[in-house]
DNA sequence: TGAATAGTGTCTTTAAGACAGTATATC
DNA sequence: GATATACTGTCTTAAAGACACTATTCA
């Protein structure tokens, strides 16, 4: 748990449910490269993932959603629960006992305090284009940006763990349900596509299967444009199409790389 | 929430975490039938899966194995996290204000009691054979019996959604994963592995198909015995390959059916 | 014409799916 | 020998995977 959170539920304690949480993984991409936004809280010098409290009059996604937008500006992104964490020792931290809480933050409080009882976190996992997010970072924490999934800073609790469950689900997703809608512009190339995929799962993908399958699919409609690319041939351009897309994420899409 | 638990963590509320709480589907199964447990609480007229608040000193896991052990006297069953429900409707139920609580309990409370706010559910689903299992009841469930999954009585709640939900992570897992150790005796007959894979999933599935794939995993092992079942062919007896079933439950094993 | 990238077709291998007749045990 | 169940093999079709050359753009 964070400083700027043990705050904020001990200045509103009543709109917040006691002793859960959501934990939004939130993925960024960006020109073949995949990254987590990660806060850092103020006093302290471990990072996590972005997270919050759950509203008594919101249901867990709503909340999941809430933290997303107030990072990142952005509605409608796409959002996928994954699993819950919850032991004991997701209490054991230097921020979770009242002796520290009162060095950190000069307020007294009992030491049986609820708040240091373990929080039930519920995991969500978000996609986002990176360059499209200008990066609001909350009241009370010290720096909040973006880390390459391969190279993460020291993280609070079991965060890291959080973000590797997060990524296994997603590239479990993406074995099994169309990807991207929210990640590449309205119109994109086939090179821009299979880099995405390639990024995402961590593996090169050969290129010729690549565009036999995912044309099968039928989820991508190819357009008589092309786009210049400077001294090289011009890729044609694609555009999703929304109905079989939205189709195959509730059917599932046979693209199991 | 049922009655009961409203009891319980009035009793002793220091020891449960707040407003999170998990709900275990248990499948039970026998002769080519699938069951579900289920309880009814005293003076409530509908049914509910089994549950249970979370202690603080417990991992969520452990709550859900507790809650398992508690009502079928069995360790060590299989079980996994599905999915987390939770949203404000979790809350509008007749059990769920300081007036009909007060009612159903002759206990006066006030209106802002925070039990009245809505619970996070943790979902996870256990399985079991049902002929093993001894049902002991909770002090305040005037029943606990097993329902056919496809004839269930009215439900608590979002009940009959978190058992559709858990059915159909078993389904998903049972396509991506080796199952059956904990359903079947230590020496089985493919039949009755076939039976077991057939009812679960709720369709035929070809008896040729079925065992050429299951013996290509490597999963069961044939014996040298048979087991004689009256005025037919004695089928063959297998067992399972604890090893390859382990390693398959790390790893997956390509069952897709 | 050289450099960089786009785009596409064929063959092989493997897995999935459909399908039916023979073997065994007991009465 | 009648009956009920166990057991297994082949063919067809579809999907996955490996693989390399031609096309375009522009400097």
């Amino acid at each position: 748990m964070k400083q700027s959170d043990i705050d904020d539920i001990l200045i509103n304690p009543d709109q917040y449910l006691r002793n859960v949480l959501v934990d939004n993984v939130i993925f960024g991409y960006h020109n073949k490269e995949l990254k987590v936004l990660l806060q850092q809280p103020i006093a302290l010098d471990k990072w996590t993932v972005t997270g919050g409290y759950i509203k008594k009059t919101e249901s867990i996604e709503e909340a999941a959603n809430r933290i997303a937008y107030s990072r990142t500006g952005l509605k409608n992104l796409f959002f996928q629960q994954f699993r819950a964490f919850g032991n004991p020792t997701r209490s054991i931290d230097g921020s979770k006992n009242a002796k520290n809480f009162t060095k950190l933050s000069g307020i007294e409080v009992p030491d049986d305090l609820w708040i240091f009882d373990y929080f039930v976190s519920v995991g969500f996992y978000t996609l986002t284009e990176f360059s499209m997010v200008k990066i609001e970072k909350g009241v009370y924490e010290a720096e909040c940006q973006w880390w390459p999934i391969d190279d993460l800073p020291a993280l609070m609790f079991d965060h890291e763990h959080i973000i590797s469950e997060a990524l296994k689900a997603l590239r479990l997703h993406i074995a099994h349900y169309p990807i991207g809608y929210e990640l590449l512009s309205e119109k994109f190339t086939l090179p821009e596509i299979h880099s995405l995929y390639e990024t995402i799962l961590g593996k090169p993908l050969d290129d010729r299967n690549f565009a036999k399958r995912l044309m099968a699919t039928g989820i991508i409609v190819k357009l008589n444009e092309t786009k210049r690319i400077g001294a090289h041939r011009s890729p044609f351009l694609y555009r999703f199409d929304k109905e079989k897309y939205n189709e195959g994420l509730e059917n599932g899409a046979a693209l199991a790389f």
